[in-house]
DNA sequence: CGTTAACTTGAATTTTGTCAATGCCTGTGG
DNA sequence: CCACAGGCATTGACAAAATTCAAGTTAACG
């Protein structure tokens, strides 16, 4: 496993441990580290591994899941370029991470990453800020997988992934899915047929239109946030906005 | 999570602030603070609320949870005696914390807990560690409400205090769940009334017993295993374990 | 004790899953 | 460049699981 090692543009400056000089980053510890190129499909680490790595993604897709059993898979979540993965074990991964399109990576020793961390008063808070961002996302998604219906799981994942795209300077409304029905399915814990129903009634309704099957443009943003079922009832009418109905739970 | 102080017979050194002799742990800073009680039912603290103070529960149980718009609720967790919470924060709490049982905790000010941890290596891993645990928590209840049926749900959940309450002590088949059917429900992803059914399937099959309405007893703790959906179809059968027959998926 | 909330149970309904057939890309080889 | 294979995706008919609605029952609390 663990793709083969390519040296790309290896580093100029910066003896031992990155510092590009200003303020140091998490993401600029990997900055000397050579690409690694992970082909789409094959896994990056395994559940139960040894947690010897933390990896900073440069380009492509992965997925991260967890599998019961008797084969049934939960995909927990997607990293994108960008993302740092691989934080927040304490001995062994939790989840097997796999390539979902070709995928390159930067590597870093974990135990170097943590000593490295722990000395600097600047990447500390970084990492903190690393883990309470990936407990949140953990937090939406279970909220998601206990109380919302299948089209609103569909509808707050085409959200989400607008959302985490635009952020990365792309157009929030033409959404590419590199991965499969399948890993839709398993992540929103559904089955492909509910997805691909729902992708269908969503289009025939002008919410979103189909460029292709990996590819969906958002033409009605805000019916979309309605549909994904995270605004209230009022904000979710034309011009409502009555009460201040916030429900609240007998006790 | 972290029930017990686990006295490692590290460094004597760590100047500056609180320091109960011999290994300084996170449990350890508030054990000069006052005492609070929260009635059961009320709440200690509020989803959006600016997070000025985390806590150390000393007694009692609280649930943690997220509503949506239009009223839905979803408990992501019940926070037990001897647990720390509101450290997974940034700026504003995710969720509210309510208390189930009359609850009593000690209140530490969030600045000065980040300032205390930050300056100390010992307590630093500390952190991280909880951070890792409640991480690894969220990814197990991810794929119980994606990928396990009803039955699996309810198995898990009784199975999943059980041993909570084992690790601080106490006997592992006498469960007793201080919570009502609606918060099980929240948790669960189901409601009331299929935790109800299901309760009671799982008493007349004899896996469990109950002694009233929240105490139950573990009657046949490997076929609660067998039904929380954990184990391998191998495993599961009385003597089988015949092909390695991990299922994989394909790519 | 009586009142009320919590829980249980049953029947009908809805949602989502399962099974099966068909359609549609993509990439390969003629 | 076209034909075709094989993997995904879509669609439909049916089945199963869980929810909803509606009574009842039990237990907790004043």
């Amino acid at each position: 496993m663990l793709a083969e090692q390519m040296v790309t543009s290896a580093a100029i400056a910066s003896p031992y441990v990155s510092r590009p000089s200003p303020a140091p980053t998490l993401q600029g510890l990997f900055s000397n580290q050579p690409v690694e190129r992970i082909e789409g499909g094959s896994a990056l680490f395994w559940e139960e591994d040894q947690a010897d790595h933390v990896f900073h993604v440069v380009e492509g897709v992965l997925r991260v899941f967890k599998i019961l059993g008797d084969g049934r898979r939960a995909i927990t979540g997607f990293i994108y370029a960008g993302d740092i993965l691989g934080v927040s074990f304490k001995d062994r991964y939790l989840y097997t991470a796999e390539a979902v399109t070709d995928v390159k990576v930067h590597r870093f020793s974990r135990s170097k990453f943590e000593d490295v961390v722990n000395q600097s008063a600047a990447l500390r808070p970084q990492l903190f800020a690393q883990l309470c961002d990936e407990m949140a996302t953990a937090q939406d998604q279970m909220v998601l997988l206990a109380r919302k219906s299948a089209e609103e799981r569909v509808g707050s994942f085409l959200l989400f992934i607008a959302r985490r795209l635009q952020r990365s300077g792309h157009d929030a409304s033409a959404v590419d899915l590199p991965m499969t029905r399948l890993d839709i399915a398993d992540y929103l814990g559904l089955t492909i047929e509910t997805v691909s129903r729902l992708m269908t009634r969503l289009t025939k309704r002008g919410v979103i239109a189909a460029r292709d099957r990996h590819r969906v443009t958002i033409r009605d943003m805000n019916m979309l946030v309605r549909l994904s079922g995270e605004a209230s009832q009022d904000e979710a009418q034309p011009h409502g906005s009555l009460p201040v109905r916030r429900a609240v739970w007998p006790h």
